[in-house]
RNA sequence: GGGCCGUUAGCUCAAUUGGCAGAGCAACUGACUCUUAAUCAGUAGGUUGAAGGUUCGAUUCCUUCACGGCCCA
């Protein structure tokens, strides 16, 4: 017998299952015979009416009156009840996979029935399925959550959508409409004349902007490869073989923060459209939200962070200068030096100094314009300091052909006119070549294959790339990146329950036999590494060997006390294994050796203006 | 990275100053021919996220860890 509800539950489940097996019943069916949704049969009553159908969902409620029970299914569509009467319900029949009345012990809610018979009213007005038949679709082995309450805990709605899915049936639609707002972006791209491309997440050089990527191993190549940052080089050499609208719907994978509005994994759609400059994207971009707007939400208002912006009305289109002056009053063009730049900057306490005047632009609008663009903007006109692929605008060079979106505060799209001149991109490219910035992720790498696509030239071209999160948490009116991402990423866990069910190893101690290190000679082991100064710091060191199925383990850590005010330090990690006995002396020299190095590196790491040697007499 | 908060039964939540770990729903047994959060009677379900500490005694106080949330940078 179990002590845990949730495994008592499991196998009254498991045994039901075994109880129809004996019966003939398959409780796992390859195949259903539903033929009509839920929300037709009860919306449209009327032409239901005295037919048969054959409907089928999760159950979802069972109410028994001893000879008439009532049951709810929930389907795709919505939610509509069953009255099963004990007269009504044909017997048990295997061969058809038909509960009789006294077999509906066997289901419980969470399960997957279909059932057939007529639509009726029941005599409080109800509109249900006299069920004739009942069979079992899939048997569920674990009880659903609460079945009126909402899951609350925030980690189970993550871990778990399907549940709140199944439970929130409202939360569900948010998720259906971002799957629409991909079909609508496609129909209206295809209207537009444009052709979709499907480009590589797997890149040897990554490239098309400036992020930390994800690296990962290639091995029948042998080679490491990256994860997309961005898929517009690609695009771009397809403008290169001549196809003149192309668009991806592309994953991005940048190794950065998680909050609210990032995630490492998210989705743009990308467009490249040759023979157009970047004002052909300020119309192209404006009538896709609007599209998206009409065709999927059937509105045009929504709610974003408290305030309403409605996309019928025209987007303003401002420089970024204009939008700095806008807010702080200062023209950053009138800008005769770095140094006036910095000043201004200073002015607006910005701690930062800016390497030239566009820098300080960018600087100045990023700290204090973004925020304040709530309803929808293209910023045009970015220094051509920040943006090396983008073309520069004819009328003045220092500024680029370029726009972004901004909604809300919300940075929501990048867009530009492509530098298409080989001898310039590469040029651009050098002067930003800087290793040193990988580790920050502002790096650019040196992509020469796309210079040699350039070098056979591409005609003039433009591209957009919204955000379909961003797009998703404006139409959806959400905060939360994870409210619009079904899976968010996360930590795996194991629950205890879990644990126990599918047998999964739980690698537990058996028994400590002895710590083998004593405190003094741990003290006296270290001591001639940390100075008289650092006498009051205390290493306690930990070291046990145990028996676990007839494997030998050791383990070990060490505790540094004193070193910071209310906490101690502790180092661990040190485990070894063996199907014999070990040699404990030599175990512990092993330990000793692993401690030492883990407490070097462990100085270093946190005191890494000092230099540390290690004496001959610190080895043991 | 910093700060604050949370973790108790399958779910939602209690537990007074540190003093017997409880309820509703779900589950199980039984009654019931139109319910819809059905009702009624009964039963069972817990290593209070993990480890350590203080204490006669810890869900409660302290430390560390794990997982998560919110805010800030």
């Amino acid at each position: 017998m179990s002590k845990s509800g949730l495994i008592e539950q499991r196998n009254i489940r498991l045994s039901k299952i075994e109880e129809l097996r004996k019966l003939g019943i398959n409780p796992y069916p390859a195949k259903s015979n539903r033929a009509d949704y839920s929300n037709a049969i009860v919306n449209d009553y009327e032409s239901y009416k005295g037919k048969k159908v054959v409907a089928a969902g999760r159950l979802m409620s069972l109410r028994k009156h001893g000879s008439v029970t009532f049951a709810d299914i929930q389907d795709q569509t919505g939610k509509i009840q069953l009255a099963i009467g004990k007269k009504i319900l044909k017997p048990f029949d295997a061969a058809i996979s038909n509960l009789g009345y006294s077999e509906l012990k066997f289901l419980d809610v969470g399960d997957f029935i279909e059932t057939s018979g007529e639509v009726s009213k029941t005599k409080t007005g109800e509109i249900s399925i006299l069920s004739e038949r009942i069979t079992l679709l899939t048997k569920s082995l674990r009880p659903l959550p609460d079945k009126w309450g909402k899951l609350k805990d925030r980690e189970l709605i993550l871990r778990k959508r399907y549940l709140d899915a199944t439970l929130n049936p409202e939360n569900k639609k948010e998720f259906e409409n971002i799957a629409k707002i991909l079909f609508g972006i496609r129909s209206f791209l295809k209207e537009k004349g444009f052709l979709e491309f499907l480009t590589p997440v797997l890149q040897p050089q990554y490239g098309g902007g400036t992020a930390k990527p994800f690296i990962t191993h290639l091995n029948s190549l042998n080679r490491d490869f990256y994860l997309s940052i961005s898929h517009e080089l690609y695009l771009k050499r397809l403008i290169t073989a001549g196809f003149d609208k192309v668009f991806t719907i592309g994953r991005y994978f940048r190794n950065e923060g998680i909050d609210k509005s990032h995630h490492p994994e998210f989705s743009m759609i990308e467009t490249m459209t040759a023979y157009e400059n970047y004002e052909y994207n300020m119309d192209l971009i404006e009538d896709m939200f609007r599209y998206i707007a009409e065709q999927v939400y059937g509105k045009t208002e929504f709610k974003v962070k408290g305030h309403t912006i409605d996309f019928k009305q025209p987007w303003k289109r401002i420089s970024m200068t204009d939008a700095v002056t806008e807010v702080t009053g200062i023209n950053f063009d009138d800008c005769k030096s770095v140094e006036e730049a910095n000043n201004h900057l200073k002015a607006l306490k910005i701690e930062e100094t800016c390497e030239t005047i566009g820098l300080a632009l960018a600087k100045a609008f990023e700290e204090k314009a973004e925020e304040t663009l709530i309803s929808p903007t293209l910023v045009f006109g970015h220094p051509i300091d920040i943006s090396p692929l983008a073309k520069p605008m004819d009328s003045s060079p220092n500024k680029a052909e370029r726009f972004e979106i901004f909604i809300a505060g919300m940075e929501c799209g990048d867009n530009w006119s492509e530098q298409n001149d080989p001898v310039e991109l590469l040029a651009t490219w050098k002067a930003n070549y800087k290793p040193e910035d990988r580790e920050v992720g502002e790096f650019h790498p040196l992509d020469y294959d796309f210079i040699e696509v350039m070098e056979y030239g591409m005609p003039p071209t433009t591209g957009i790339g919204p955000g379909l999160e961003r797009m998703a948490m404006i139409f959806n009116e959400r905060e939360n990146i994870d409210d619009v991402i079904f899976f968010p990423i996360m930590k795996s866990h194991l629950s205890k329950a879990n644990k126990k069910i599918f047998g999964a190893q739980e690698d537990k101690a058996d028994k400590s036999l002895d710590i083998l290190i004593t405190f003094d000679e741990f003290q006296e082991f270290v001591s001639n590494c940390l100075k008289d100064s650092a006498q009051d710091i205390i290493i306690k060191p930990y070291m046990r060997f145990w028996e676990s199925k007839n494997i030998f383990k050791a383990s070990g850590s060490a505790e540094i006390i004193g070193l910071f005010k209310n906490r101690s330090v502790k180092l661990s990690g040190y485990s070894s294994k063996a199907e014999k006995p070990f040699d404990k002396a030599e175990e512990v020299l092993k330990f000793k050796d692993y401690i030492q190095n883990l407490i070097v590196s462990f100085l270093q790491k946190n005191f890494n203006k000092t230099e540390i040697n290690l004496s001959e007499t610190f080895l043991p």
